[in-house]
DNA sequence: TGTTAGCACTCTCCTCTGATGAGTGCTAAC
DNA sequence: GTTAGCACTCATCAGAGGAGAGTGCTAACA
């Protein structure tokens, strides 16, 4: 059996219906709200026929049709319409987007939330992330007796500052040593590259500092290697899952929100397949709470070269021609302020 | 009419079997559970008075009785039994607080997760109040081209960094002069203490650098007072509040979650109208969204000085006395905690 | 006078029932 | 190939009735 015309006008018909009102839809309502020239019993055969396809499927006996995993991908890959942005909603981004912003961080929630507000759905944002983050340079600046401030530019630009503990007895210049060392041996490298051979040449060079180096390093380690690994994934709106029908349930919430808490299965979620965007729809997704669950998820940009992800999170049932123009336009829009306003955090 | 000791032992009972089943309780239950010595009948005498005194009330006719705010209230004034924490949760509060810990905002998250891990409730945990954040010392340091960093020492000890546009002609020289006037000038005061007379100083002194000043003076802004305003509130265990049957209605969570997203009203739920350990029952919060829960909330201190609070927010049917007890305990150790750790972040 | 047993009464909760209505699949006619 | 007609299925809802828990009242008892 092949999918004809008529076939593809009512499987549009059914996806278009049950997304607005989320009630399974028989052959009446579609021959009553869609114009197409035929009457439920014709239509009946032709659902009948997108059943056996495993496009649609039953609740139960004699209830209307829904949407089934497969017929939401038909929907979005071959039957929809390429959906623009309003002016209203395009004109909120774009405003939001002119705003000054200096901290990366605000840039990424500002994201999280306009995400949320526009889709009336859940959002997932995944910050820039800030690349290999190698040893730029090494600063020390006094503080109190027997500590001293060491501040570290990597070589993203990312300014990081952390108390050190050094011996009462240390000189500025001792410190002064200490950081040229650093910064002629180490600059460029992330730590696990230099574990062996660089680090011998710094204690050979200098063996009285040993205590401070130490501690030094044990801080190194905590900020060049730990920041990549768990960048958090911001989530926007998940109160906005309380409102589908699909999550009346109590025990569904529970479950679902015991996720959001996490950043592994988050990160699994969003990152894409691929490069640009991507649309995972129910059970195409690994977790089984997110069963029911579609995402629409996009890479976005910072010259040329992919740094981050944002998505959108929503019951399979979601309105996926508006939540992909939004996502769409706003990774768009994320690219640009990000390439104009170059906030700090990312090279 | 008076409490006597009979009516006492009965709302003790009425409270803790409410307490542990979260069923109305009635007469034949107590007269079985609890050992009184009198008949059921006996017993219905004693509530209906009981109901009377309003301390417990019916659901509706026919049905046994649940506690009062008034009821709850007694039994937490003049009924509980002081009760000690099980020595198991005390070897994990202080297995966790012996753990080294760097970093303030660490220590807050630990107590939040800790506390709602033990009471199986909601924690809330504001973290030390950094006090007024009056300048301390101002440091360069140089970064790229037209930019540096500036690095505050705040006189509680908090270090932060910012980068500062200046221009690409600005010298080292200069850059050193502004921070000595600054340092000189500002040391000891927060901002807008300073606002008119001081900054006169500053300004004619270094009327060349006017750009950075400007510059400097929007970071300090930010840094100094803003700090203080937003101290964030943090929370645990959101979710054990979906266990709680209590909170089987959708829109009731809803509307609970919502105000969970919010700063202030947590913070007046946290913050106690007194030193020491506080407990509000159900009507007393002003909010409506927590007329039907309890906070158990206490006050800690570094050096005698009260800086910060936790809480324990739950369903008015909360095992008071545990609770009680935990948080007693917790804020002890933390006072603790942050006295031997010293750990950055307050003074 | 306080305590208790007995009893009628109330109210929720659960289950069963039948009616309703939406929607189907099949068949036969167009 | 399309359509009208019709029997059938199943969820949903309201109402009825029984079970069970618990009460308040009364009268008897110590």
């Amino acid at each position: 059996m092949q999918m004809d015309e008529r076939k593809r006008k009512i499987l549009r018909a059914i996806v278009q219906d049950y997304i607005a009102t989320a009630e399974p839809v028989g052959s009446r309502t579609i021959a009553r709200k869609f114009d197409l020239g035929v009457s439920p019993a014709t239509i009946r055969n032709e659902m009948a026929d997108l059943e056996e396809l495993g496009f649609i499927e039953q609740p139960y006996t004699s209830a209307g049709r829904i949407p089934s995993d497969a017929g939401y991908r038909y929907f979005v890959d071959c039957l929809m319409d390429a959906q623009t942005l309003s002016d209203e909603d395009k004109e909120i981004i774009e405003r939001e987007s002119t705003k000054k912003i200096c901290e990366i961080q605000e840039v990424v929630s500002h994201t999280s939330r306009l995400l949320s507000e526009l889709t009336s759905l859940t959002s997932l944002v995944l910050g820039p992330q800030k690349g290999k983050s190698a040893f730029g340079k090494m600063h020390f600046l006094p503080y109190r007796p027997g500590q001293v401030i060491m501040v570290i530019v990597k070589e993203n630009g990312v300014v990081e500052n952390h108390i050190v503990d050094v011996g009462e007895t240390i000189t500025a210049e001792d410190l002064q040593k200490v950081a040229d060392v650093f910064n002629q041996k180490m600059k460029g490298y992330s730590l696990n590259q230099v574990k062996r051979s660089i680090l011998h040449e710094i204690y050979s060079e200098l063996s009285r500092q040993r205590h401070l180096i130490d501690n030094a390093l044990e801080m190194l380690d905590a900020i060049l290697d730990g920041s990549e690994e768990d960048e958090p994934i911001y989530l926007g709106g998940t109160l906005n899952m309380l409102n589908q029908p699909e999550f009346r349930d109590l025990d569904k919430v529970k479950s679902l929100f015991k996720v959001f808490e996490e950043n592994e299965p988050l990160k699994k979620l969003l990152l894409p397949r691929q490069e640009g965007l991507n649309v995972t729809i129910g059970g195409e997704n690994t977790l089984k709470e997110f069963r029911d669950c579609s995402v629409i998820s996009a890479t976005y940009k910072v010259n040329g070269k992919t740094i981050g992800a944002v998505g959108v999170l929503g019951p399979t049932r979601m309105d996926y021609g508006k939540v992909i123009a939004i996502v769409d336009f706003m990774t768009k829009s994320l690219t640009e302020v990000l390439a104009r306003g170059k906030p700090r955090g990312y090279k």
